[in-house]
DNA sequence: TATTGTTATACTCTATAACTATA
DNA sequence: TATAGTTATAGAGTATAACAATA
């Protein structure tokens, strides 16, 4: 028999006691969600929301250095050879030489650009389904929030 | 050389375009930079939010099974009968035979439970501390529209 | 027939450390 | 000496599918 597996943040009957008392908790749930519901809207296309940002930094920081971007994203530079490695075979990323020939600069190519463009269509689109029970300014008011979370 | 990994939300100088107007990846972000937090303050315990959430389950339910625990944290079964082996062989949970003769009922042991009171502490304080830049209203407020994005 | 716990297996993500070529 | 990218490797987490015992 197969199990799907589907996390569902209360379960009716069952005691959560200090957990729906701590922040982290909070967030954890709302993350597992949206991943779920991300997942759900891209599946068939090979894209995570980590790969998904990966394309949109470097599109905004055209010439990005890899060691560059694992810093942004928080990963190790060998994760981030694993992940280019997957968007230049699918031909969305290119390695250019740059001025220092012990690093790229990462590029999104043309295919790439209109590949991120449908991308960034449906993400907008499953953002705005996971938000939906909030207005504008609710929705400004989480990010801030949110926001004062992370460490300056 | 080392590469001490680390999760910086926003980064001065770079461009997160789209990625700083996403609910999804305010989440995101907020998520991996409490998590890094958690990590450091329970370094040395072999303690995840993932497990850390299982044991305070078993606590507040007592006598629940493994299939019904994978169901309330959003996993496949066979993903807590690893737990479950881990928490056992430290003597912190036990499973005990139930009316139903093919399922356990888990229980906290005393140990469990003395180990629980001290890991409870050490995640309020974590807890505090990632959200000290909120007042007490705040920090509700921000768990109120959390939930929302939960689907019920 | 269906369910519970279990096992075997595979896949993804990730960090670490060593390597190379450049600087 | 230090840095960028790469590779090899290992560990964690996870899902899937099949199995035995029980319902």
């Amino acid at each position: 028999m197969t199990q799907r597996i589907h996390f569902n943040a209360r379960i009716e009957g069952v005691e959560y006691d200090v957990l729906d008392e701590l922040v982290g908790y909070a967030v954890r749930r709302a993350q597992l969600s949206i991943y779920e519901d991300f997942a759900a809207t891209m599946d068939g296309e090979e894209i995570t929301p980590q790969r998904f940002s990966s394309l949109v930094i470097v599109e905004n920081n055209p010439g990005i250095s890899q060691t560059r971007l694992a810093e942004v994203m928080g990963i190790a530079r060998s994760g981030v050879v694993a992940i280019i490695d997957g968007f230049e075979e699918k031909g969305l990323i290119e390695r250019q030489a740059s001025g220092d020939r012990r690093s790229y600069s990462l590029l999104l190519t043309k295919a790439g650009a209109r590949q991120l463009k449908r991308y960034k269509q449906a993400v907008k689109e499953h953002d705005e389904r996971i938000s939906a029970a909030l207005n504008q300014a609710e929705k400004k008011q989480l990010c801030a929030l949110l926001r004062k979370l992370c460490p300056p």
